[in-house]
DNA sequence: CTGAAAGCGCTTACAG
DNA sequence: CTGAAAGCGCTTACAG
């Protein structure tokens, strides 16, 4: 049935008896191969478990059907521990890939790594999706590389100067101003932010934003020391809260930039004795899988990575094809469970 | 500096006044080539921007530097909700893959699809790595077809019949006997399983089993009454959970065959007013992330996702190389937390 | 140490 | 509708 090696379309050729040339056109179904033809070729392709060489094709053809998904770590993450976000993202544009008939290549890299692998995934990618987390200054400068050296590419959540079209993100700043009505509503204004508000991080830097906004929109006044630095780990989460803590900071409401950062400050508020939802509302933002965990659950704005993963690759997939992208931004949601809960009135 | 397409050998060889041929051999530093040549060659090769397109050489080596990593789902899994201790693995065998010069593809597969795409990526990559969850049955014949075609492949958990060196598993038996000899020490005895005690998971089946075992050790029957079955989901080891309550059930000592499970668990028993762990001490495996989260934290037994991703890596690739492969087994640990502690005697 | 040439397995004008 | 032929960009015997 099989030889040693794998069949190639002259191997089927031999068997269907026609040429090479219309074995390749009947597999790629091409409108100019008699049915019947194509019938024969592919039964005689499938008993000899025929695939076409990818490597060839693409050779010849000269592209790869292939993405290139690039996860800037932050280098100070342990080693194993992945944000669960990014891996949820992960999974939907691997799906979404496979949708579109798209090999996806992963790579990691830290952050204070040289480029050199965006570069090198370009040559074997059609395109590259970046999913980034950590500090935005390192990684916008390799941006600009991608863009002058015209690699197709398409990143979440930050910004690419001048080319709002090849950014795919959540609607951060509206997202904020969800947990700030939320938090309104049930009377809790009274409110800390942990995470970092700077353009060092923009994704967190407009949660919070729109946090301040949609309380001052009820005429209420964040107070700007109301702010406790923190990456996202539940470490960090942990350790600025605790530091709010210590140093005496009164609140009744915790928005934090992360699920991860809002699990470590529930575990800070608790450890203190401060009961969540009680005395302290607690909202996230990403509803990964553990904010249902948790207990209390978490209150958290919900970012829709099916819909992102999908995003990305139908963005990056116009681009590649030259055709028009425009800037995406996917709407957020509150998901209220309770950590947050508190009777009004 | 860099014309419209891409830059090819030819083009790195006029410009550093060689031979196509030696700019081959400069750039993958055979020994033939004199030093100064290979870094003159270099060097243009850097200005010019220039990669070896790895379609061409893979076609003509014959081997594509790739391997695939296939994700078996559970057909009943929500769509973005991938169990985060395979996320774990994929991170770690995406590491150990890049450090050994490998690409990595991705791809996902329902296990009531078809093994179609199994086959098909056996031609794109060198070799497979099989994650697999689900029921153990459906998987089993697969793998036998990978067999037959002679695919290079290796597996996480799953044995292969008659092909031991195929697989990478955590010690479950091992593991299982470490959960029963933490709650004899801390005399925590009249325990309930959860999850699948039987061959459609032999990874679950090996960790009841041992945890068994260890409890026999000590001269402590397990009740088989006391199993609940549950797959990998925290919803599905909270109804598990819920119907050993309704059904009257007494212990004092919870073993769940996965941290999900074990999670959901917790839910269960806190809802009917079942303290954690003052009357019931709960164990887990995985260590996922979450166990390190909720409260109380979950005691589990630990899988090194590092180790193993690593493991798989280099198992696949000897046994690509056609050198020796034995069958590799990950020493499990237990992780002591809150949700066991109980004071002895 | 270096170069000229063959060939990996496809796709696709070109010619019928 | 079909076939013969060129060529994608490499790697590697072969010859010097």
């Amino acid at each position: 049935m099989k030889g040693k090696g794998k069949a190639t379309s002259f191997d089927i050729a031999h068997y269907a008896g026609v040429s090479q040339s219309t074995v390749s056109r009947a597999l790629r179904n091409s409108p100019l191969v008699n049915e019947e033809t194509k019938r024969r070729v592919r039964e005689v392709a499938q008993q000899l478990n025929y695939k076409v060489d990818k490597n060839a094709s693409n050779l010849r053809t000269q592209q790869s059907s292939t993405l290139a998904l690039l996860l800037f770590e932050d280098p100070t993450g342990d080693d194993s521990q992945i944000n669960p976000f990014f891996l949820n993202m992960l999974g939907s544009i691997t799906r979404a890939c496979a949708k579109e008939g798209y090999d996806l290549l992963v790579s990691f890299q830290s952050t204070s790594d040289d480029w050199r692998a965006e570069y090198e995934d370009s040559h074997r990618a059609d395109g590259i999706i970046l999913l980034g987390y950590g500090d935005y200054m390192d990684y916008k400068s390799r941006l600009q590389r991608l863009l002058e050296n015209d690699t197709k590419f398409v990143c979440w959540g930050a910004n690419v100067d001048g080319r709002p079209d090849l950014t795919v993100r959540c609607d951060n700043y509206g997202g904020g101003k969800l947990a700030a009505e939320h938090l309104v509503k049930i009377n809790r204004t009274n409110a800390v932010f942990i995470g970092d508000a700077s353009d060092h991080c923009p994704e967190f830097f407009d949660r919070f934003k729109g946090f301040k906004d949609g309380l001052s929109e009820h005429g209420i006044v964040f107070n700007e020391r109301n702010i406790a630095n923190a990456i996202s780990t539940e470490m960090s989460g942990y350790h600025a809260t605790r530091s709010l803590i210590a140093n005496n900071v009164k609140f009744n409401a915790l928005f934090a930039a992360s699920d991860l950062i809002a699990i470590g400050a529930i575990r800070a508020l608790q450890e203190a004795e401060i009961n969540v939802p009680h005395q302290v509302s607690v909202v996230g933002f990403d509803n990964i899988a553990a904010a249902s965990y948790v207990s209390p659950s978490l209150t958290t704005v919900q970012q829709n990575t099916t819909l992102a993963g999908q995003m990305l690759v139908a963005n990056l997939l116009n681009l590649i094809h030259g055709e028009a992208v425009e800037s995406t931004l996917l709407p957020p949601k509150l998901i209220v469970r309770q950590s947050s809960l508190q009777k009004i009135g």
